[in-house]
DNA sequence: CAAGAATGATACGGTCCCGTAACAATCATC
DNA sequence: GATGATTGTTACGGGACCGTATCATTCTTG
């Protein structure tokens, strides 16, 4: 629970990382994918296509898209509920978690300058 | 000079400032587009196409597209350098400095929960 | 003033994401 | 078991961004 950044503090935080992401050139993923991805890992399964499009306020295809994506670079996968086969969950990867592992040292390191 | 944010706090803040964005479905800026409006913002003038470029470590042609854009949505806006007329000034718009003022809100207040 | 360097813009071909509308598979209900 | 609802996927046309190469304009240097 830290205190609310300032405004000046905010915006300098905010640009800092994304430049960090920019310069690395590996990050390229769209704010929806990200915003995906996040998700995913943060909160608790499970997660299906339908609820990730509800709590983005997104459609359906946008979702399905950006699991294709990131399916292929492995930082999500999908596997079909046995108990509801229409479901499909998304899971967690290794890949994934190390991503974002990565990203949050970047935020940490960064939001001490 | 707040506290650096723990892996936790770092994760969460830049998935719920993630998710406001697009939920908003009007932040529809790319990291590119994000990064180089802030910098314009938070760095001294002047800022050149050139010096844009090698900031983010992108090509010119990059910069170029990234401002006519913006332009179009006048968070930025071009003039010419009376000086040396080869270079490109950018500048800073009301609407630009709204709008990032917009975002500190958001970040500033998400940071605080 | 002529030749070269530097700056920003443009052209081209390609890739990715989008929104909408249809679709196949699976479940629920009667 | 047939009908309708639900879920996720695919199809299609369109728009935005990318990287590279090339260009026009302006300055610098001899």
């Amino acid at each position: 629970m830290p205190p609310g950044l300032t405004t000046a503090q905010a915006l300098k935080l905010w640009h800092d990382v994304n430049l960090a992401m920019v310069r690395d050139a590996e990050s390229d993923l769209s704010l929806r994918q990200m915003t995906i991805l996040l998700t995913v890992y943060l909160e608790a399964p499970p997660h299906t296509v339908r609820d990730l499009a509800a709590k983005l306020g997104v459609s359906k295809p946008v979702i399905t898209r950006a699991l294709d994506s990131m399916g292929k670079l492995e930082l999500l996968s999908r596997r079909r509920d046995d108990k509801d086969r229409r479901n499909v969950l998304v899971q967690r990867t290794v890949k994934g978690a190390l991503y974002l592992e990565r990203l949050a040292d970047t935020i940490g390191n960064l939001s001490k300058t």
